[in-house]
DNA sequence: GCATATAATTTGACTATCAAAATATTTTTT
DNA sequence: AAAAAATATTTTGATAGTCAAATTATATGC
């Protein structure tokens, strides 16, 4: 099983330099108090309807007090607009300010251009051989996940 | 660009996922206190010949302050030996333990299956160019990277 | 209206991280 | 051979992210 050894350096490779590349594409410019949780953070509150805090933190998978925290800064930095609900008082609503949207709209761009110079260098079946394995390898990790939930 | 757009996606997905994942499913049995970062450690030490500290703080890119603190918690928790060189007496050398040594296979046992799962269903035509874009991406992120750095 | 449930925050503890200072040892220079 | 410079590691002080459990505020059910 060489070719498995091979390919298994290779994943781990892609998701380390994705990762490192990520971070460090996002804290150049403008956006540079944004730390990649941050970034998480932002992506999951989104563009559309203000969300309370309970939903945000299921999305992200982490507690309420730590999404709590990661607000407090995220509000105290801009990018973050966070509200009582009216119908309900124990509820609060978290949306992205108009700093916090430029900044969502400006990760998604960097995710298109970094996916767009990716699948150029491929080609037609590389693309498509490339899509299987991945859907693959997310399928494997949701199955492995699922048994150890239980 | 619809190839594209899923690619985006999966990647997104996966990268999301593989860190959680990853971290559940090595926690599961008798390694329950080996957190994601303590894997990394093992996997960097290995299975050869003991190495400094210096040596295995650069594989994993971070400061040697930062390994000293991760190598603490390994000793005590026993999966790391810790002895101070002969030759040199400034250096530190490490290496797994018994237990260091099974973890370092129940975690390669978990990539194995990995790429099983993922290649179990490529022929061994599609392997070799899931192989060739899978090396051409990492191709374009150390460049991507050594770009940044400059 | 009281008891219970729910939403969020706070608190206390821990891990991971870095940069810079400190310590111990070796190598180089004079 | 003594002093200076270099090297390997640890320690220190600071920050971010995380959780579980306690607390606070509000809503709902009986």
């Amino acid at each position: 099983m060489d070719i498995g050894n091979t390919l298994n350096e290779l994943l781990v490779k892609l998701f380390r330099n994705i990762n490192v590349i990520e971070e460090r594409a996002l804290r150049n410019d403008e956006y540079s108090d944004v730390t990649t949780n941050d970034m998480h953070v932002i992506e999951a509150i989104g563009m559309d309807d203000p969300k309370n805090m309970t939903s945000v933190a299921r999305a992200l998978e982490v507690t309420t007090g730590t999404l709590t925290i990661a607000v407090n800064s995220l509000v105290k930095k801009g990018y973050v607009d966070r509200v009582r609900s009216e119908e309900d008082r124990r509820v609060v609503l978290v949306s992205l300010s108009e700093k916090g949207r430029k900044a969502y709209l400006h990760h998604r761009r960097f995710h298109e251009r970094m996916i767009e110079a990716v699948v150029e260098e491929l080609t037609e079946e590389e693309q498509q051989v490339l899509g299987k394995a991945l859907t693959k390898l997310n399928h494997f990790f949701r199955e492995a996940d699922a048994r150890t939930m239980s």
